[in-house]
DNA sequence: CTCGGAAGCCGGTTTACGTT
DNA sequence: AACGTAAACCGGCTTCCGAG
């Protein structure tokens, strides 16, 4: 954008992270000048990228930004650490919609929690000619109704917002010297300010308490579906029912769903019904960066993501007692169009059975990468022959070469 | 006709950088 | 100094489409 000052137009750009002005009588070529700036330094960027092998950028995209679920986990140790004399502090499962569940340790009614959203800062930065180094917080405006605490860990400092006051913000949250940002710190490690009993006890008078398994099932449909089979699977191996959470050092969002008591660890999928193949497909992918149109990649496991694929798949069963694997498909947001439908559609559906790959099995068959082979992002998994049979469930006409069938071998039948 | 793999959508997260 | 957005990371499930 350039603009006039006395009588000439001023452009500003950046060059190589430096500020640079220039000012111009006439406003097209103030303009022009401009623009030219701008596809340059969009040229410049391109470069840069292209400069670098896939792996260069992958690994410097992950030491610049993989550390990011890391930073909320610490947020929420720093936290626990100077409330678990007074409070009991629980993690709710991945992908729901807040991150802990806090009580009181005196209180009475012990299955009852608070939903608390915690945002996150590893440190105060300064960009660009700004001089004093702050915080940062972003996606603070989608919680109406949780208290959200933001926490900065270099140095440790914490705030307390009402979501529902941050509802009309812009998505971020600067560190500032405005008066309703100064008024919502209530701890300052290196200033000494500690009111975090104080702080918790007048904001949460707002808030409603539910029990936990409330908090656990605020998901999206894909993550529902997941969870519940999660929970049919624990159901028939007389597990109790409830949803998988991690311990307060785990990261959140690693390729480990859950851990089976002798400590295997468990990739959980839910496998999809196709009508153009009589075995049921699933993505074996994780994200695996940008490519050079900085658009998102999916890529194939490694070898030590995990140690166990356990592949889940329903059925539903008419009243003669008919299986059939025919679902709809659901991929709705948390509270998204038609939501309670597809929850209650998806709470009919009973789990026919699972198979359990082990990891050196997808190595062999060339579906995860290892130092010697670049693996797969897809995978079909059939059910036995006499499993397929006895439920009228056609089987594979004709077996190519490459085909998975070796997967028959892994099923376990439950219902 | 079957299969593999990509593409596309949903969700979550934080940080860097350019603009106002 | 404050703001807005692009870009990077992670997870999930479903559908499409070309190759064999």
């Amino acid at each position: 954008m350039v603009w006039k000052q006395g009588n000439k137009w001023q452009v500003k750009w950046h060059e190589n992270k430096i500020q640079k002005f220039q000012s111009f009588y006439n406003e097209q070529e103030a303009i022009k000048f401009e623009n030219e700036k701008r596809a340059l330094n969009k040229l410049q960027r391109k470069r840069e990228r292209e400069s670098k092998t896939k792996e260069q950028r992958r690994a410097e995209g992950l030491l610049k930004y993989g550390g990011t679920n890391e930073c909320e986990s610490e947020a929420i140790r720093q936290l626990v650490k100077l409330l678990e004399n007074n409070w009991n502090v629980l993690i709710i499962r991945d992908g729901a919609h807040n991150d802990i569940a806090l009580q009181k340790k005196d209180s009475q009614d012990t299955d009852l929690y608070y939903g608390i959203q915690i945002k996150s800062c590893s440190k105060q930065t300064a960009t660009g000619h700004t001089k004093t180094p702050v915080a940062q917080f972003c996606h603070v405006n989608h919680y109406p109704n949780s208290l959200i605490i933001c926490i900065c860990l270099k140095p440790l400092k914490i705030w307390f917002f009402h979501g529902k006051n941050l509802l009309n913000n812009n998505p971020k949250l600067w560190e500032s010297k405005k008066t309703y940002f100064k008024e919502a710190l209530c701890y300052d490690k290196e200033e000494g300010i500690n009111k975090l009993q104080e702080f918790l006890t007048t904001y949460l008078k707002n808030y409603e308490e539910h029990k936990l398994d409330y908090y656990n099932l605020q998901l999206n449909t894909s993550q529902f579906l997941e969870d519940y089979a999660n929970r049919l699977y624990k159901e028939h191996k007389n597990l109790p029912m409830v949803s998988e959470r991690r311990g307060l050092n785990e990261i959140e969002n690693s390729c480990v769903d859950c851990l089976d008591p002798d400590g295997s660890r468990i990739q959980e999928k839910v496998c999809c019904v196709e009508s153009t193949t009589t075995g049921f497909t699933l993505n074996l992918a994780k994200s695996s960066g940008r490519n050079l149109e900085s658009k998102l990649t999916k890529g194939p496991y490694n070898e030590n993501d995990f140690d166990i694929l356990r592949v889940y798949l329903f059925c539903k069963v008419d009243e003669l007692g008919k299986v059939s694997f025919k679902r709809e498909k659901y991929c709705i947001k948390y509270n998204g169009k038609n939501y309670e439908k597809a929850i209650e559609d998806i709470k009919s559906y009973k789990l026919f059975g699972y198979w359990n790959i082990p990891m050196n099995q997808l190595i062999t068959e060339g579906y995860v990468s290892t130092k010697n082979q670049k693996g797969k992002t897809a995978l079909k998994v059939f059910l036995p022959e006499q499993v397929a049979n006895s439920i009228h469930h056609s089987l594979p006409k004709k077996i190519q070469k490459k085909s998975t069938i070796w997967t028959r071998d892994y099923f376990q039948q439950v219902l």
